[in-house]
DNA sequence: ACCCAGGGGCAAG
DNA sequence: CTTGCCCATGGG
């Protein structure tokens, strides 16, 4: 079944942009992961989505096809830096996660390389997730799983010491405290101020929370990678910010999608400056 | 040996 | 409201 996406899609850069970490090739180019907890087979074709397996509507929405990706790049604005970034990335997809998939996922990203973090992941799908029919892919741990587990058997997944936030913020949720579902209905400030409000996650996770679990597109995570970018190419001259004053005063020249933007300039970065220089 | 990685929390200025 | 330091772990 072959799905239209608006605009185009480049499944390999949405899948290894590093907004979610458990999704891999199989030697015939198509890719297999999870979508929640189902068991899903995708492949790209001409810039379309094939789902090989599970079910068309669903997929399509985790991978936010409906998402008008040329409207989106009308926002990003005209420079050089953007505009490669754009040209490397074209395709590229904002998906629809799991708002507590996501969550724990990136309260372990502190400090760590997207190589690390998918570790970490899979390490915590190996050890506490569910089995999923049909693969043996297992789901992301629930909340319940993660709180009833000690410590010390997280930071045997090479937690280290985020091994008592992922554990503190699992019982939050768990226990309803924090409701992640209700917090749908918020405004973007209200939400990043519950989010903040969990342990092991501040502004930053907040940001990519929001971006890859709340669909809140305008949510603009200021890492190293795109604290670099915006200190050298939109701040040039000035004194060094720090990365909250960059999101404050460079978020909005990237358009209502800021997110988006973002995204593509950390994805770029990261392929052409390349991790190891040496 | 040294540096950095999709940072956060906390105490101190 | 900002800055400095620590927190583990892996790789270059």
């Amino acid at each position: 079944m072959r799905n239209a996406a608006r605009g185009g899609l480049n499944l390999r850069a949405t899948l290894e942009c590093g907004q979610v970490f458990h999704w891999r090739e199989r030697s015939d180019r198509s890719w297999e992961g999870l979508v929640g907890s189902e068991y899903a087979v995708v492949r790209e074709t001409d810039g379309h989505l094939d789902v090989q397996h599970g079910r068309r509507e669903r997929v399509a929405r985790y991978f936010a096809l409906d998402h008008d990706l040329a409207e989106i790049y009308a926002g990003f604005p005209q420079d050089e830096t953007m505009q490669a970034a754009l040209d490397y990335g074209r395709g590229l997809r904002i998906i629809r996660q799991p708002a507590w998939e996501c969550l724990a996922t990136f309260i372990t990203s502190s400090m760590k390389q997207v190589v690390h973090i998918r570790q970490m992941s899979l390490a915590l799908r190996s050890r506490f997730g569910a089995p999923v029919a049909g693969t043996d892919l297992r789901s992301y741990p629930e909340p319940g799983a993660l709180a009833a587990a000690s410590e010390e058997e997280l930071r045997a997944c090479r937690l280290g010491y985020r091994a008592k936030h992922l554990r503190a913020t699992a019982e939050s949720v768990a226990s309803g405290r924090a409701n992640l579902a209700a917090w749908a209905a918020f405004d973007d400030e209200a939400l990043r101020e519950a989010l903040c409000g969990l342990p092991g996650v501040g502004r930053k996770v907040a940001n990519c929370v929001m971006l890859f679990g709340y669909e809140r597109l305008a949510a603009f995570p200021v890492d190293t990678w795109i604290g670099r970018i915006l200190q050298r190419n939109y701040w040039r001259g000035r004194a060094r910010a720090t990365p909250l004053a960059l999101e404050r005063r460079l978020a909005g020249r990237f358009g209502p999608h800021a997110g988006y933007a973002q995204q593509y300039l950390f994805h770029h970065a990261r392929a052409t400056q390349g991790r190891g220089r040496s």
